[in-house]
DNA sequence: CATTGCAGGGCGTCTAGAAG
DNA sequence: CTTCTAGACGCCCTGCAATG
């Protein structure tokens, strides 16, 4: 696919120089639903996640990264249902591991990916989350707990009744995803810092998005926490004034040296004219 | 046992910003 | 632009551990 198909529309730009030269975009519609602008929006997403990661207030970051099932009641009512189930389920997982993070607002980034085999097509979650100090340290404190009734075991001493039910932080977030009334923690892995590494746990999932048709209306496809934030919006170019227009026409081609299609890559020659067709492109006006 | 202190989590409200 | 989602935050209730 060349252009989006949903947007009957080009901008064009001339340059202030007064060379007789001509640059054209295709103006598209940015919806997920769209066969050219999904992938678009994929590649948008996954150069601004890696980007934004390394910015200076990220870098340093350790994360964790999740996956978590929809609970197994929402797989027996429509694919749908199990979306609502882990967005349901998310916005009470938040509150409790910001907890686990010591009080302290963490930052995530979610993606969704259909079930393979699922028998009714149901949807799961993965996440990365910057909650890795916590996690290392909730870890350690943990082992110190086995370790100390290890050795008071070893001393014939009778072990201290614990102050509090400890718990693996691994556990903690399996038992929590439970609570939180969504399926199960599949899959569970300390990523570290490194940021291409962090960032490649999320874009491999990022193209599986294309697939997804199924999303609600306004569900975003790649939600992340809003510190995190999102591609911004090109801003107004002050460099060069662009026009809408409906096409280039035939005689544009005697008054410009050059004219590009910057979305196709492709300058535009007698042959993009051929059989009386007197617009570019074709397919479009 | 009853009492008390308090962390954790549910829930309602407000609103930035994403979707369309 | 308008609509609406979901994060931030504060209030309050619940349940648990500590204490006598």
């Amino acid at each position: 696919m060349l252009f989006c198909p949903n947007m009957k529309l080009i901008m064009v730009a001339q340059f202030a120089d007064g060379s007789k030269r001509m640059d054209m975009v295709h103006v598209r519609c940015k919806q997920w639903s769209c066969p050219y602008c999904a992938p678009a929006n994929a590649r948008t997403w996954k150069d601004y996640i890696l980007k934004r990661l390394s910015r200076e207030d990220f870098s340093g970051k350790s994360w964790v990264f999740v996956t978590i099932t929809a609970h197994e009641d929402s797989h027996k009512i429509s694919p749908q249902a199990t979306l609502r189930n882990l967005q349901r389920g998310w916005g009470k997982l938040y509150h409790r591991l910001k907890t686990f993070n010591g009080g302290k607002a963490f930052d995530y980034i979610r993606v969704f990916e259909k079930h393979e085999n699922g028998k009714y097509g149901g949807y799961h979650m993965h996440l990365i989350m910057s909650i890795g100090d916590a996690f290392a340290l909730k870890k350690d404190e943990f082992a110190q707990v086995l370790e100390r009734e290890k050795t008071a075991r070893k001393q014939g001493k009778r072990p201290r009744k614990r102050l509090k039910r400890e718990k693996h932080p691994a556990r903690w977030i399996k038992d929590a995803c439970r609570a939180c009334r969504m399926g199960y923690e599949a899959d569970m892995k300390q990523i570290g810092s490194v940021t291409t590494k962090v960032a490649s746990y999320m874009t491999k999932y990022i193209s599986k998005q294309l697939e997804i048709l199924e999303f609600p209306p306004r569900m975003r496809r790649i939600q992340a926490s809003v510190r995190f934030g999102s591609p911004k919006r090109r801003k107004t170019g002050n460099a060069r004034h662009w026009m809408p227009r409906s096409a280039i026409y035939k005689t544009d081609l005697e008054d410009y040296d050059l004219i590009f299609d910057m979305t196709r890559k492709h300058v535009i020659s007698e042959d993009d004219f051929p059989d009386g067709v007197l617009w570019y492109p074709k397919e479009l006006k």
